[in-house]
DNA sequence: ATGGCTATGTAGCATAGA
């Protein structure tokens, strides 16, 4: 079993690179992220034809998650379970067995700013929610964009992001309590390439210059990380016209 | 170097992302 993660920043944009790669690698489930279109708007028809079924949750402009997988989900779910949030950033279902989460984790910005004190609150309720699912689903994957880079050396230049959102100490402590629950970081399951990175500015080339950060997960349950084979970043996508400028990370799960 | 780039909403820029 495949599944995979992807930060596409506008499907509408990225639709045909979607579909490309959905027609490349077949996974069985994947996780989308920033959607920016309305439930309306949402391509099901054309996510079909590739041969996809999709459970999704979007808002315009802005956030919005949507789990593609080759068999119907079960049991969507929305949200965080006792937290209220306009921002649609969960959505949750079974594929294949497997309970999967996929998450759009707040930004923060920067440390001093409201949005930083809600990324705290929301990864906070994050984690006291997920330790209620991962007693009720012992095969838990989530997936996504979390917008925090765990280690210094998931970050290009340590010294210049020092104290800066998505490396704080504070991030990085709610992300280590976060997989702390009973979770693997399937990607430090494996030996990978120094410099490993699923997200680079658009701006100075950053990709050019592997100027990037580690911020997309996929995070395992017990159960399933004994069973991982394993987990790679792709590239190719960020090399085509008109990027995102998050890459895909894929897992294999032999189940 | 407080810039740089992309997407959206909406009509010349503002906001957000990371």
């Amino acid at each position: 079993m495949h599944i995979a993660t992807w930060n596409v920043n506008s499907l509408k944009v990225r639709l045909p690179q979607v579909l490309d790669w959905l027609g490349s690698h077949r996974p069985d489930a994947l996780c989308l992220q920033e959607l920016k279109l309305e439930d309306a708007k949402f391509p099901l028809a054309e996510l079909r034809a590739a041969g996809y079924h999709a459970a999704f949750s979007g808002q315009k402009t802005y956030n919005g998650v949507a789990i593609l997988s080759r068999e119907p989900a079960a049991n969507v779910a929305f949200g965080i379970a006792g937290f209220d949030d306009e921002q649609r950033r969960v959505i949750s279902a079974d594929v294949r067995g497997v309970r999967l989460v996929c998450a759009y984790v707040p930004n923060g910005q920067s440390v001093d700013s409201d949005k930083y004190r809600y990324k705290l609150n929301w990864l906070a309720a994050f984690s006291g929610w997920l330790a209620r699912e991962l007693a009720a689903h012992s095969r838990l994957a989530v997936l996504g964009d979390f917008n925090v880079a765990p280690e210094d050396r998931d970050v290009h230049d340590p010294k210049a992001w020092e104290g800066q959102a998505l490396v704080s100490p504070s991030e990085r402590e709610a992300f280590r309590r976060l997989v702390g629950l009973g979770f693997k970081d399937s990607f430090r399951l494996f030996e990978q390439p120094e410099k490993s990175y699923t997200w680079w500015d658009y701006r100075m080339n950053g990709f050019g210059r592997n100027l990037g950060l580690r911020i997309d997960h996929i995070l395992l349950s017990s159960d399933l990380s004994v069973n991982c084979g394993s987990c790679s970043i792709d590239l190719e996508p960020r090399r085509n016209e008109r990027p995102s400028d998050h890459a895909p990370v894929v897992a294999e799960i032999n189940i």
